[in-house]
DNA sequence: CAAACAAACTAACGTTTGTTAGTTTGTTTA
DNA sequence: TAAACAAACTAACAAACGTTAGTTTGTTTG
């Protein structure tokens, strides 16, 4: 299939005005009329208004697990994985600046999802500082505090969404690359 | 004056609730219950629920755009102004953790303050380029993308509001030094 | 003691909210 | 061509929203 479902672009407007405003600011009379229709008219295509959060959200998170279940379980050295694990934030979050968005600010909305995605997330972390500690036993990382390490990466690349979209003459490799040297060497000169 | 007035109370668990659920998703009502007390009572001492918003962020925001003109205009090294800057932000995070979420994620609900809020916004902002601009300049710092720099230490400085109060037992001055070093030296083994 | 005040209350208001029901319109399939 | 379908519509709903008006209650001040 070629052409984008009426379903894919309420959720893709939707998830637009989300960003903008935070989910309970946005009406379905809102997403409606970003689309040009009456708000009763979206129910033929979702079944509620927590429905479009779902499939924003959810889909996303479940992205990043998977995805981070491979960087994890390969046998790449800590740093290198955590060079993946750059990439593919500044990956998503360039194709994806207005999902990411909910799931930062509006996953608390989710309901009767809401702990599955806490499951989803509260894995990625674990995998994450599972990482981190291997690297600092291995002595590939200094013996500072780890979950300020974490912390401090995570929230670098949680934020990536506001910022990515207003620099795509810049592309996603080059800015993982500098991500990565400033994330993981600092920015300070090192006079070796 | 020791005890605090009533509008005080209610902007602080307005701060508590706008946190957990967002500006839009708390109702007058939410915070009249968790006063215990009613809706209509509120209007006694706020004049309206937009007004506990600019409350909640507006002093906030100018005891930032302040504490960074003063550093800026320091005559200390670009470094030093670096670690003053992330002190001042788990200074305040530690303090206000719950005005801080409002003044990263509900700003946008402020109206007419909106545009006086961006102003002191981007005063913060453009201090904050101008310091890391002038430590490249003055060979102080790897001459890195310093967009990339910036979005990546704001980042975590402006999302340490969701992390400080679970480790309340750790004290804000030794998260600062750690968090310094992560910021600046980076997390790597550095053979000299 | 009377006046003033702070802070709560009840009752109600006009709007906006998400959602449902039933209908219309135009296109695709048998 | 008739039947089926996708996707829009109008009209309306009950509930929840921020807010106002007017009143009550208890404490503080002149």
């Amino acid at each position: 299939m070629n052409t984008k479902t009426r379903k894919d672009q309420i959720i893709k407007i939707s998830a637009k005005l989300f960003k903008e405003k935070g989910y309970s600011a946005v009406t379905m009379r809102d997403i409606a009329k970003a689309l040009d229709i009456k708000a009763a008219s979206l129910y033929n295509h979702i079944t509620s208004k927590q429905d479009i959060l779902k499939y924003v959200i959810i889909s996303l998170a479940e992205e990043f697990t998977n995805a981070m279940n491979t960087i994890h379980s390969s046998s790449e050295s800590n740093i290198h994985k955590l060079h993946q694990i750059i990439a593919l934030h500044v990956d998503i979050a360039h194709r994806n600046p207005y999902e990411m968005a909910s799931l930062n600010n509006n996953w608390m909305h989710l309901e009767k999802d809401v702990s599955y995605f806490l499951e989803l997330r509260e894995s990625y972390e674990n995998n994450f500082r599972n990482i981190i500690n291997q690297g600092i036993a291995s002595g590939e990382l200094t013996n500072l505090n780890s979950e300020v390490m974490l912390f401090s990466i995570l929230s670098t690349l949680r934020n990536l969404y506001m910022w990515i979209p207003k620099k795509d003459d810049v592309n996603p490799t080059e800015i993982s690359i500098s991500l990565s040297h400033i994330l993981i060497q600092g920015i300070i000169i090192n006079n070796k």
